[in-house]
DNA sequence: TATAATTGTTAGGTCACACTAACAATATAT
DNA sequence: ATATATTGTTAGTGTGACCTAACAATTATA
């Protein structure tokens, strides 16, 4: 069984070499600075996952994780995102309070437990910031959905759904004109607040970035 | 902030304590049974708790809480408590299967959590195993309910209450003639199996030890 | 290509939390 | 009341996970 700390680890390598497997493009130096320790920490603690066979590396190397390391971090990655989109959708978390405790929770060591917890949420395959939730086999959508948010200015997109099904905001996202399929141009960012200016159906509004994070476009 | 042994460490002088402030019952080496380490290591630990002003003790003599300590212990109780109640209620966990995952649960650090937690329960006075849940000031009721399961043979006793809410037990209930009030008496306890031959209004039945344990008496 | 900047490694230290072994104090029983 | 058993303390050890300081290897740049 793994601690705490090197699923950790394991996770981190995992967001760094975008989840494939045999991609070396992991060096210590990186890892130290995602993980906010010294780069002789992460030498050390590399050296322990290569014995246990979770990672692989050469001296000076990058790292990159095995079939198995990988598998780790993936369920770490689903309980994580599991946990958020129970704190957000049963426990009322707003969006930006999730990612804390999600961080505690995703080291609960219980198969069933999270087997149980994404029955109780019928089986969710986004959580509440869009990312993807592998299922109990580790198989995930790799398709990561973009907001409006991530429109650049200038640019036109289409907007394919939403991240939020209250009624405040679905009554907000009709009042502006938007519905699926609806085409967006975003004009401008202001920069002061983040908020968006956007065309629909040669109409301009503005929009908040919280707004804009809880559109869903192609 | 306390760290994960730290907290149960101050569990446990709550439970060996019995949970009175100032209560001096706790020894070095009962401590060390009931935490299952060596008496030198609970030693070094008490002190350290002491310097914390979590437990008061001289040389040689007895440990107990102090108010802060009780206070934090309380708080963990509570945490477990709600965490057995969400894993038997929501994710449909067995009575004898909560335990262990609450025990890895009542650690996670988030006040905003364990009350959204019990709100999203409707403020559950009673855990699962029948044991009283503080509030979130810290306040709990002190009764300790009874079971038919508790009750010795040839005792007689009166149905106050159910554990379970399911359809098929309360349905059972009904079956044998139980109802709120309604007057019970023990029979025999059948070594082999635990179960209970019980008179209900001048009927013989016989209950299983689940059963027994679900039905609440005085 | 030689030098500078970056990145990786080693050695040695600290702290929390466990251990064993040896011993001291207190409690129990003859 | 003394011997024995139980309980508590101290000293020294080990491991996981962090650190700093010094140095080595690699990569980038003048």
């Amino acid at each position: 069984m793994l601690t705490t700390t090197e699923e950790n680890y394991l996770k981190a390598l995992f967001h760094l070499s975008a989840a494939e497997v045999g991609k070396k493009n992991a060096g210590i130096n990186e890892l130290a600075i995602f993980l906010d320790l010294r780069p002789a920490t992460c030498n050390e603690m590399c050296k322990r996952l290569k014995e246990k066979q979770l990672v692989e590396y050469e001296r000076y190397g990058k790292v990159s994780l095995t079939e198995e390391g990988r598998h780790h971090a993936i369920v770490v990655i689903r309980k994580h995102r599991l946990w958020e989109t129970f704190l957000y959708e049963k426990l009322h978390f707003t969006w930006d309070e999730v990612h804390e405790v999600a961080e505690q929770l995703e080291h609960i060591q219980s198969v069933k437990l999270i087997d149980r917890l994404d029955e109780f949420l019928s089986y969710p395959r986004y959580d509440p910031h869009g990312d993807p939730i592998p299922d109990a086999k580790g198989y995930m959508l790799n398709e990561v959905r973009n907001t409006l948010a991530d429109i650049t200015t200038g640019e036109a997109c289409k907007m394919v759904g939403v991240k939020d099904n209250s009624a405040p905001f679905l009554q907000h996202v009709a009042r502006i004109g938007l519905s699926l399929g609806t085409g967006i141009r975003v004009n401008r960012l202001n920069a002061f607040d983040l908020t968006l200016e956007i065309d629909v159906n040669c109409t301009t509004h503005t929009v908040s970035r919280k707004f804009a994070e809880h559109i869903l476009v192609v």
